[in-house]
DNA sequence: CGGATATCAGTGTAACTGAAATAA
DNA sequence: CTTATTTCAGTTGCACTGATATCC
């Protein structure tokens, strides 16, 4: 008798990290997006905001290095951010081959607005583990990401 | 003084479970969607494979649920995975609406070619992590799939 | 010159949608 | 008539590439 629950896929690929990583990513990616969406915002827009407000205002090229958003996307998504006045796009007068972005306080507003939704939204889509069990998913998610990723140059201590 | 390794994300975005996920799931992915190519192979085409590897002759909508492949793009791999001689697709005399794929001869040997080589790739894609950290990670990474993903339906024990 | 930046145009493709045809 | 399956045509969004102009 088949009294085994959840068996409806195929043991190698249930048990492929892969293919879990990819379809986790894809639900859990779905209940953040929404809400953010709810405040009319992008996934890119808060990656945006939140390397502003952690690093105050820093060039595109900085930007996509510290959010590893593709340089072509950024300027899409600046775009985006600077037409809500949500940022403004100076250049930088030190090198003019830079633009400077800068978060308005309205965009500041809109960040913090952000952050609540983003917490409850994390909260739910994280509903089915216990507090340790969200560190140490979060944990191990470091260390493959960081083993990967590319090092963000200009952000690595030198050591 | 900074000594703080991979600093160059701002907290909120580095520690924000959808993000990694997101991101983890490609670089991960991307390592074992390329040990796939070299045996002339995708993803999908993986998935559709150890499922019928596991769950023997299927429908083309069955393979849908045990596979969250979408039913249009099924159709495509299964196409795809025809084309090759991997699987054949035969209307179900029971229900004529229906193809049940089954896999060839030719079709099992490249399962179990992919295998190896997908075993290789995880292991390197897991590298930075002991082993009972690689079983935490799949735990807790399959009980966030479980809780979002929408139980297949023909799969699920009654009680 | 080389190297970095910002911008624009376009590519690949994973995931998804809508609708038609067929059959239970 | 409703529902399920397969198929085709098309859409959306994400990640990425190539080229150009500008500037250090």
């Amino acid at each position: 008798m088949d009294i085994i629950r959840h068996a409806g896929q195929a043991p190698l690929w249930r048990n492929l990290a892969s293919r879990l990583l990819n379809q986790t990513a894809i639900l859990v990616g779905r209940v953040v997006s929404d809400a953010l969406a709810v405040q009319g915002t992008h996934r890119y827009q808060l990656a945006v905001l939140a390397t502003l407000d952690a690093f105050g205002a820093v060039s595109q090229a900085e930007l996509c290095r510290r959010t590893n958003i593709d340089r072509s996307d950024m300027n899409a998504v600046v775009n985006a951010l600077e037409a809500e006045a949500l940022v403004t796009r100076v250049s930088d007068p030190e090198d003019r081959r830079q633009n400077i972005v800068e978060m308005t306080e309205t965009g500041k507003a809109r960040f913090e607005s952000l952050k609540a939704g983003l917490a409850e939204a994390e909260n739910r889509a994280l509903a089915p583990l216990a507090r340790a069990d969200r560190r140490e998913l979060l944990r191990l998610l470091r260390i493959l990401h960081d083993y990967h990723a590319a090092p963000p140059a200009s952000a690595e201590s030198p050591g």
